[in-house]
DNA sequence: TTGAAAGCGCTAACAT
DNA sequence: ATGTTAGCGCTTTCAA
């Protein structure tokens, strides 16, 4: 897709140079190669004149600055890299959104990857950022530790989103403060009535620090401060995948048949528990009530609407990467950003009914 | 977080230097920068033992090759750029995850970037883009066509994936067979008895190209086909937003009580159609069916779940990532590339019921 | 097999 | 205000 106009000869002076590079601008404008950079990256003063006839000269050559070139003397990309589990999770997508938006204003690039889970794929993907010499990494770490332990050595500057690895405090991070939206939405269970409410957790086992611990520490924290008694029985926990969380919650529901609402402590939980009990037809809330971690967009469009915890994704992208380019200088000094989560109450959640009638144990056909 | 053992003697040799470089392993290890780069790169042939020497080496200074320097060297940086309109819609993340699956076995590294439907923002973005050299750029492009044009000038080699802008169609491309998905599903509506079909469209004004308006001449001609008259007053258009999808919905099902099918072209409009069906206490399937286009998770939870469009995101990320990478050197030839669509059946949609109760045409309370 | 040297495109002193 | 020059960290002939 060359400019060549079908008249063309070839071989002649047709300048077919891969690229216009500044040394191209400077000789078509009759300058040093210093006035072409001090043009394009706003520096040093330039008269008017010469602008304008640099200016001229890059249009005409459609000269665009290498990044590469300016990367290397900087010695930075200026980009950020971003590390989710996994792009197309609501929560995960909203946060980068985020991170896409402050980078905007700041005049960095991003680039992206998800490690699905995988510590290993993890400390890979944050060594191919460090090769790119992002200047700094915002993540939403998965179960390991080793990889940021490495990026902290080799000096890389890490934000983490949602989460933070045990063992790993010290490190700049901005949290949706699940334990307090944990806390009033158990309170607002059992404030319906509610006694017996299955937790329907999301922690991947052998990862401490995931904000799915810190929601089960604040269930059962709430439930003992209420009175209620915890039962082991009706805590459960599944995997990140839809099938795990399906089965645990099938499980939990054909188990305990006395159950009388649950609250799934994320999206994909929150969505098995809505159809399983369907499956058993369970109505909502009248049978069951039903509440979840996660404000997703179809929780508005689940009948009823279900009951969450809104956490600001997009604003725990947004200042996290806020965190990572600006106030790079200061440390985390009194922990981790906690930024609120809130409730939104709709119709999944009803008051307990005493003496409700028989349920069957079997599912339905 | 330097290494920096508490007895350690300031100005020392204590080697501060920001980040070990190729020259600093050369020396560490005995040896020439270019064996060095010859074991990092797998250029080359260099002695098992030289290559152990150079390993241990740089393994001791966290040497990390800058791929600043071997892009400037390489004219390129490796990586290649993603421009979506929103990476929160259920599409583009699918259609990036693709991508990214794809891009990673090819040891590429993925930029993303969001228009959010602004040609200019988008030709920002692509600008920006070409500034990081990258390889290639795979776009979902919103209405504008000033910046492929521009980075056909450039010379960059860009892939449009699920919908390519007018003029441009010599652009290689791989889109998803909208017109077959739609012809199909218009006909399983009309198998079902149903003849007063309205059509949610997606299509932005002044967006042609767009799959949004292949959806509607498809629906339109399979109509004709199959002798049912085509009422323009139920082909309604928003744009792709929650509220435009709303209001167009909303002004549709209290305008025509009569109608008894919706096909709604996009998620967003499906959402819609849904959430005005609900409020105007009209029965899925019984009082009308809904279908649409693009399978997002939700249409599962739906109550009924809803008959939908599968469209293989991230097949078509992956598809158009590969195109991009490995067949650069051949061209478009027998135009775009055309995944096939599935349809969904599910309980959303539901044969004509003659002598349907009558129904309010006031909004329900 | 290995090293020396010449850039890749740019910025930042330093000199005019 | 503008030109000269010395690299930034890497790959790649070209010799040895």
């Amino acid at each position: 897709m060359r400019r060549c106009p079908p008249g063309a000869r070839k071989g002649a002076a047709v300048a077919d140079r891969r690229t216009a590079t500044i040394k191209d601008v400077a000789a078509a404008a009759g300058v040093g190669i210093a006035t072409v950079s001090r043009v394009f990256s706003g520096t040093g003063s330039v008269s008017a004149g010469t602008r304008e006839r640099v200016l001229a000269a890059a249009r005409d050559l459609d000269y665009r600055p290498s990044a590469l070139g300016r990367g290397l003397k900087l010695r930075r990309s200026g980009g950020i890299g971003v590390v989710v589990p996994d792009v197309t999770d609501p929560f995960c997508a909203e946060l980068l959104a985020g991170v896409l938006a402050c980078a905007r204003t700041l005049g960095e690039h991003v680039i992206v990857d998800a490690a699905h889970g995988d510590p290993g794929r993890e400390a890979e993907i944050v060594d191919r950022l460090v090769e790119q010499r992002v200047d700094g990494l915002i993540a939403l770490p998965a179960g390991g530790t080793a990889a940021w332990r490495a990026a902290a050595r080799i000096g890389a500057s890490v934000v983490f989103a949602d989460r933070v690895p045990p063992g790993l405090e010290d490190v700049p991070a901005v949290l949706a403060d699940d334990r307090a939206g944990v806390r009033t939405l158990t309170e607002y269970l059992v404030g319906l009535g509610h006694r017996r409410i299955a937790f329907l957790g999301a922690t991947a086992p052998g990862a401490p620090g995931a904000p799915a611990e810190v929601r089960e520490s604040a269930f059962r924290d709430t439930l003992r401060a209420l009175g209620v008694t915890v039962e082991e029985d009706l805590i459960v926990a599944a995997r990140p995948e839809r099938d795990s969380a399906y089965a645990a919650a099938a499980g939990l529901l054909q188990r305990r048949g006395d159950l009388t609402a649950v609250l799934a402590a994320g999206h994909l939980p929150g969505e098995a528990a809505v159809m399983v009990a369907r499956e058993l037809d369970l109505r909502v809330p009248a049978d069951i009530s039903i509440a979840m971690v996660d404000d997703v967009p179809w929780a508005e469009l689940c009948d009823p609407p279900l009951t969450a915890i809104a956490r600001p994704a997009h604003d725990i992208g947004y200042r996290a990467c806020e965190m990572l380019l600006r106030d790079r200088t200061r440390r985390t000094r009194g922990g981790p950003v906690l930024l609120p989560a809130e409730l939104m109450i709709r119709g999944s959640c009803g008051p307990l009914r005493t003496a409700r009638p028989s349920r069957r144990t079997t599912r339905a056909g």
